[in-house]
DNA sequence: CGTTTATGTTCTACCGGAGCACAAAAGCGG
DNA sequence: CCGCTTTTGTGCTCCGGTAGAACATAAACG
């Protein structure tokens, strides 16, 4: 997307908004641990300048000072600092099974949320995206005093064209060409716009960091995310690679044996035809409507079906995943969505077909995990993304004025 | 590898790093263009400021004034500015078929080169890695004089870990576990250690700028290197991706076909099998000394069996070049090594394959395109990257002491 | 040859961090 | 209970760096 890199000549205003960036950044790391001098020791200001810059963004309420327990060492107590709880962000997801909205606040902690289950596939965008909208608004409205909203994201399962906020296409809602902010501007009132985003990367975001600013266990990994398709997104240094248009991450539809099943998408034998929801369902013998819990337990009682089930997806995962890890070299793989309950049953086959697969797999093994099981990852993710734009350019929220992107 | 994010506070001092990089990296992206008053508008900064960072940058020799031609305008004329001429980076290569020495100034000029050709297939590693120390000794020698070579790289077919200075493995030389540092330190008298790093990273890198600073006309790019192997790297933002340990751009060993032929890597079926210099010459009934320029001539005298053999390599490469368009959303391919030259003849085919595997085609068709068919493209990414430690930190090298790294 | 126009230079003003001195708030020891 | 120690927070001056304007310079144009 952009070079990474600006281009315009630093003046002294650069300087202070760098360095309240890294201040608000250290505190939101170690939210509840840093005090003034805290922060001046971990950049290695000056206390003076330090203090300053905490002041400033303590005014702005981009920090709280919070309590302080009791006083372990000598000499006068810190004031310990926190992100502040009234910036935050609204987070949506729209998925074949679900409708979610959820807001974040600067400390990553829930403020409120709304999740909704539904068949929605084949559903008309415009209702389904009214739908969410009246929940949007809801939770809004019940929203605590002095919470500002940031920024709004929207996690949608399939391929965003992010400049222009358009939804090209998701083939398991059987949307197309939908401009979700047509319907959801009105209907959110005192929100920003939702910026709508791929639900893999989103979700993919919340694996890699808890809250905004504070890193989670994995700084590089490779996500998947099985919904009723299989999305991904690749993590590298904490950061979900987009792509040059958004739209990396489409591990779905990579070739696993070009003899291979034909698939929707044009091509033949894509990963999905293998480890995705329905298509691991279906091998099993398990009916579409009971879902990965029901394949599980079968496969933990012996049933040589749903075994046998999962060790199809694990080596259609093992060709995808090394293929990956070999081009990238990230060899951490988190399981995320329906996935992410199967893992233990995944993992053994799944790492050894990615050693014998993966080239450098001698030096460094490739490890599976499972990651969250906490329902609407991508709604999640889209409201940290939301509240990056606070981190990232932290003097724009300062002004009284909060304004919108 | 790091995280692309400071983590100390900014100083007045980083605000004229700052400053000064900006200053020599717009000077680097259009040599010979920029006057101070250029960079001012470039940079938006004031003039009389523009004018003391050149300053500084033209006394440390890291810029040069360049003769004026025939004032164009009118008003007083510009000093026009360019990359100093002195700082040069020594670039150095091994392959299974050359051994190679080229020392770039900062203006991507070559200064000088030597390069040998031999087959180096099982070739003992002190002995070549002497033989390569001997040209480079010869080609520091010839230098002209006031060149300072601000750092060497060594390009390496293979694992490289580049933290330790180790060469992993190569398979195509036959070599494991080699430092080459521990030969070439003695026989490089007056210049740094040649830091190690993966042929194909640097041979993209040599395709993404073509100076220091001065970028090539494709910014985001997947490259493929034919040498005996299959090396590749992934380019976005103009910046290789190296991986977390810096072993990214396996794409030779991405599965083309799980129940293809076994690899001596372990797995089944890799693109290397199918569109590696030998599965393809043996493919069309080549003789395996005769070359890719062989192979070309036959196929486009319509020989059958020649252009069979470029049909099978246009369709795995498809198959694996789709699989990471899909999940990196890079759909533009650099073809080098001995793929470049055969570019003509794989694109159509190819290009049909990726438009037909990768998910986002529709809306953006992948385009394949020919890398430059300069020799020892590797040597030219060492010395650019030795260079960039310039362009990163100008201040470093404005002190009289030539600080290595 | 004066005017016009753009470049390069010099000077002051302002901003922001460094560094020091000092006040404040706790524990520790008598 | 009181002074000492220790750490935090605050006020001050100094210094480095950019902004901006005024001025000098070097060409082309009429």
């Amino acid at each position: 997307m952009d070079d990474g890199r600006a281009t315009t000549g630093a003046r002294q205003s650069t300087l202070r908004a760098t360095n309240l960036a890294l201040v608000l950044r250290a505190v939101c790391a170690d939210p509840g641990e840093l005090s003034r001098a805290g922060v001046a020791a971990a950049l290695g200001t000056a206390r003076g300048t330090a203090a300053r810059l905490v002041d400033e963004l303590v005014a702005g309420g981009l920090l709280d000072e919070v309590e302080r327990g009791p006083a372990a060492r000598r000499g006068r107590p810190a004031t310990p600092l926190a992100p502040g709880s009234r910036p935050a962000g609204l987070g949506m997801q729209v998925d074949a099974g679900l409708v979610a909205v959820r807001v974040l606040d600067l400390r990553g902690r829930t403020v409120a949320e709304r999740l909704h289950e539904e068949d929605l596939r084949g559903s008309d965008p415009g209702t389904t995206l009214a739908l969410l909208g009246r929940l949007g608004a809801e939770v809004l409205a019940g929203l605590p005093d002095g919470v500002r909203v940031v920024g709004a994201g929207l996690a949608l399962p399939g391929l965003v064209d992010a400049g222009r906020g358009l939804l090209l296409r998701a083939p398991n809602l059987g949307w197309s060409r939908v401009r979700p902010a047509e319907v959801l501007a009105g209907l959110l009132p005192g929100a920003p716009v939702p910026v709508p985003g791929n639900e893999a990367d989103l979700a993919a975001r919340s694996v890699a960091e808890h809250a905004p600013g504070r890193p989670g266990p994995h700084r590089d990994f490779v996500y998947l995310s099985g919904q009723i398709g299989i999305g991904g997104a690749a993590v590298l240094a904490g950061r979900v690679m987009t792509g040059s248009s958004g739209w990396a991450g489409e591990i779905g539809h990579v070739c696993v044996d070009p003899a291979g099943p034909d698939c929707p998408c044009g091509s033949t034998g894509c990963l999905e035809r293998y480890a995705g929801r329905l298509a691991l369902l279906a091998a099993a013998g398990v009916p579409a409507d009971a879902g990965p819990a029901e394949l599980r337990s079968r496969a933990e009682a012996g049933d040589p079906g749903a075994r046998r089930a999962l060790d199809g997806a694990a080596w259609a995962l093992g060709v995808a995943l090394a293929g990956v890890v070999n081009v990238l070299d990230i060899p951490t793989v988190v399981l995320g969505g329906h996935l992410a309950e199967l893992t233990a049953l995944l993992r053994p086959r799944l790492e050894e077909h990615l050693a014998r697969r993966v080239l450098s797999a001698r030096w460094r093994r490739p490890e599976v995990a499972a990651g969250g099981t906490t329902p609407a990852a991508g709604a999640t993710g889209a409201a940290l993304r939301a509240l990056d734009a606070v981190l990232e350019d932290p003097v724009r929220w300062l002004g009284g004025s909060p304004q919108p992107v």
